[in-house]
DNA sequence: GTCCGGAGTT
DNA sequence: AACTCAGGAC
């Protein structure tokens, strides 16, 4: 639900939905139909197939257990590189990044320089090599989206301010 | 590189 | 009215 989507309104939605589908067989065995009903309200009806696709293929499967590995998560529908991310992050605890737009765009600003979503992650994930990971990129997600804005970012409020390409030097209007 | 999509923000 | 949204499929 989060794909091109604001995180408040698609979290209005999935606490309805997840009311509904509390356990992944509901969702499974259900009318396609009516799962679609909660993403037509936040557009991009296609992601409606491909979550009950991608929940029955664990199902049926994975033993119904989330594959803790790259390469499996992506055969998934619906799952690319960033979700699978996140999913080894946050479900199986391991040492990787999630880069969404706001990461990108708060790391490009504070480099001075355009940054690729993959050079990003490798940033992240050598610069806290020793820990802490999980909680920096969720603030980085945070500070993109309540901060360092793509319109007109408020740098005075910024706490990387200091150490800011973007700060020092912003581009020519 | 292009398209998907309703909805909130400027 | 234009821009953007915790991307992914093609």
């Amino acid at each position: 639900m989060l794909i091109r989507t604001r995180s408040e309104v698609a979290e209005r939605v999935f606490l309805e939905f997840i009311r509904e589908y509390p356990e992944p067989e509901l969702l499974c065995s259900s009318d396609p139909e009516r799962v679609l009903d909660y993403f037509s309200k936040l557009g991009l009806p296609s992601r409606a197939k491909r979550l009950i696709q991608a929940v029955c293929a664990v199902l049926e499967e994975c033993g119904g257990e989330i594959p803790c590995d790259y390469r499996e998560l992506r055969r998934l529908s619906g799952v690319g590189d960033y979700i699978a991310r996140v999913l080894l992050s946050r479900v199986c605890g391991k040492h990787y990044s999630f880069v969404d737009s706001n990461v990108i765009r708060v790391l490009s600003r504070f480099a001075g320089v355009p940054l690729k979503a993959s050079e990003a992650a490798g940033i992240l994930e050598e610069a806290f090599a020793g820990g802490d990971l999980p909680p920096v990129n969720v603030a980085l997600i945070d500070l993109g989206s309540g901060v360092c804005g793509p319109r007109r970012p408020r740098c005075p409020e910024c706490p990387l301010r200091e150490e800011c390409s973007y700060f020092s030097s912003p581009p020519a209007p």
